[in-house]
DNA sequence: GATGAATGAGCGTTCATTCAT
DNA sequence: GATGAATGAACGCTCATTCAT
């Protein structure tokens, strides 16, 4: 790589982390182009040589953000009974969302909160979940009849709803609330389709 | 009531009805108060004989819209199961709001997820929910000891994640998703506090 | 009128005075909506009360200055000769032209010549001559069997090739070209047409 | 010529090949400079060395264009009248002005309508005609009394109406235009001048 | 000579809010 | 109370030009 893009690089790591931190400090829309490039030192106009419009730094933050929940591997230990797998994945889902922070919730949510917003959220976590349980089954510790679509959607949903029952009330504790939905429902939601062993 | 009277509360009804007909169909951040004024025939100065700020009209409608929930009494059935009493509000809850209309829901999350929002509409309908337990309690059908904080936590995140889903997805069915729910969780929820016939 | 609409009335006449002074300085690009409301004494969004776009203020300024030519009646004088009273046209038609100034011809060119331009002057100034020439067919001047289009063309294609010869080099006196026009050219252009007494 | 001239002829050609086209396309304020460069497949700072302001590659471009007219020798045919030798100049240029296309002379007509357009086209234009004439004279066709000046400014005029009109209104035919204007007041124009045989 | 990232002055436009009528 | 013209702080975005690589 020359030294002019590792440059290039710096300037749009720059941009991202600016706008990253004044998102989190003020929320989305009290943060201005500007001030992003003030606070990466560089030009107004070195903003749009890497994002066209505004929103689309956004977008990479988000992106950049899940991409830390995508690597999160769905790593299935024969050791655990299918119920603390699947809870072992919500906890570490919300401690990555917990650790970002409340107001980069609050971002996420305001942005997946548009009309036609542009990335499907939803499809894609729901669709982590799924994999889980499908893996689940492969690993022979849920039934093949498992309804996979329906476990999913209330696990996704049961995600989305603690994260923005925090969003509007900073006291909760999303991971105390996940936790506490993991020890009474997970088991009863899967129940009926563990395996026989 | 003067003829005075009625005439100002007839613009004020007018100013909200336009605001909310407009907001279902375009977004809140995508009507400006010009909209609004010129929908209920009057002039932009109006505005702000009734509603000091913008955001104000907002407020209200939120909780006109609210009002509906509140009216929702928790019509406790001693035919019926504790389950199916729970059932019955989360079911009731969710047509209410999905008769709304998905740009109505998606306008209360953005409105919701702004820092320092102004209401806590978690707050109330935790509270809701909790009262409605609480109720189940006198009724004799719940143990005394039922953790009502954290079911009513469970039931009213789940509620959300249902909504926020369906913001994200709108093929999704919000009714029938908390059906679903209904179906699967609610029994073994509340199933140790039942109380013994 | 009441004294508002007189106020509104004053600030649009402003605006107008203040475009169309700065942009006979300046020419139009060179001049911003800060200029001209700077020099309106009136606020920037003030502006856009009344011209939705920046450019539609050109666009009145220009009807504003056609309308003087609008206002020009054809005269036709009985006393006169055909050819004379077509020149009186042209040296009218010019001298009201020129005494907008070169830059406000050079703005209307540029104006004028952009894609789409809005407005089709060349219909409107070609009807004109074209209904001059018969109303000279109506006072029995010229035969009924006058080629009205063609002539017409060529007339304002000379005006027209006269106003632009003078915005490309400014020591051209376009008063003199086109009464060099007409002395040479309008009685040989419509001899053929003229009625035998 | 090196290799590394070569090249570099390459790409200026290139470039101006490209502003070319896309200014007939869009017309020049919305050719920007990226837009030549992307299209002539070199970098951005690239055009800058051949160019030091962007508007000195539409200099050259009008230049270039207007050698094709340069190029147009002034044949006299002492077969032809004066008067046909004149319209045949005249057809010919206007010929080679609608090859062009109508968005070329739009684009001439915005870049020569600027306070201190810096060709004067006129001046060569009207240079060309007045050559022409003088030619006429020096062939015996022309009266050495001829007001060569005069006639080349009612020339050069129509010509410029003509390109005008077109510009303003596509649906005009500047060939026809000119034809017409030969066909009919050439001969007017010139025969007080005319040698006798 | 080629490159393309960086620059930043500049401009049009928006829209909630005020206030004289 | 109703009106709507006036306000002006804000802001996103453009694009010719520069210059280090």
């Amino acid at each position: 790589m020359t030294k002019r893009d590792e440059n290039a690089k710096t300037t749009r790591r720059k941009l991202l982390d600016a706008a990253d931190q004044l998102i989190v400090e003020r929320g989305y829309e009290n943060v201005f182009v500007e001030d992003i490039t003030t606070a990466s030192g560089v030009a107004k106009g070195t903003f749009y040589n890497y994002f066209p419009k505004k929103e689309d730094i956004i977008g990479e933050l988000e992106r950049e953000h899940f991409s830390q929940l995508n690597a999160q591997i769905n790593e299935i230990s024969d050791e655990l009974t299918p119920a603390a797998n699947i809870s072992a994945y919500l906890a570490n889902f919300m401690q990555i969302t917990a650790a970002a922070g409340v107001e980069r919730a609050r971002g996420w949510i305001r942005f997946v909160a548009v009309p036609n917003s542009p990335d499907d959220k939803w499809t894609y976590d729901f669709g982590k979940v799924s994999e889980l349980l499908t893996q689940l089954i492969q690993h022979g510790q849920l039934e093949k009849e498992t309804p996979v679509e329906m476990i999913a959607q209330v696990l996704s949903m049961q995600l989305y709803g603690v994260i923005f029952s925090w969003v509007m009330n900073k006291s909760i504790d999303p991971q105390k609330a996940i936790q506490n939905f993991c020890a009474t429902l997970v088991e009863p939601l899967i129940q009926p389709y563990i395996t026989a062993v």
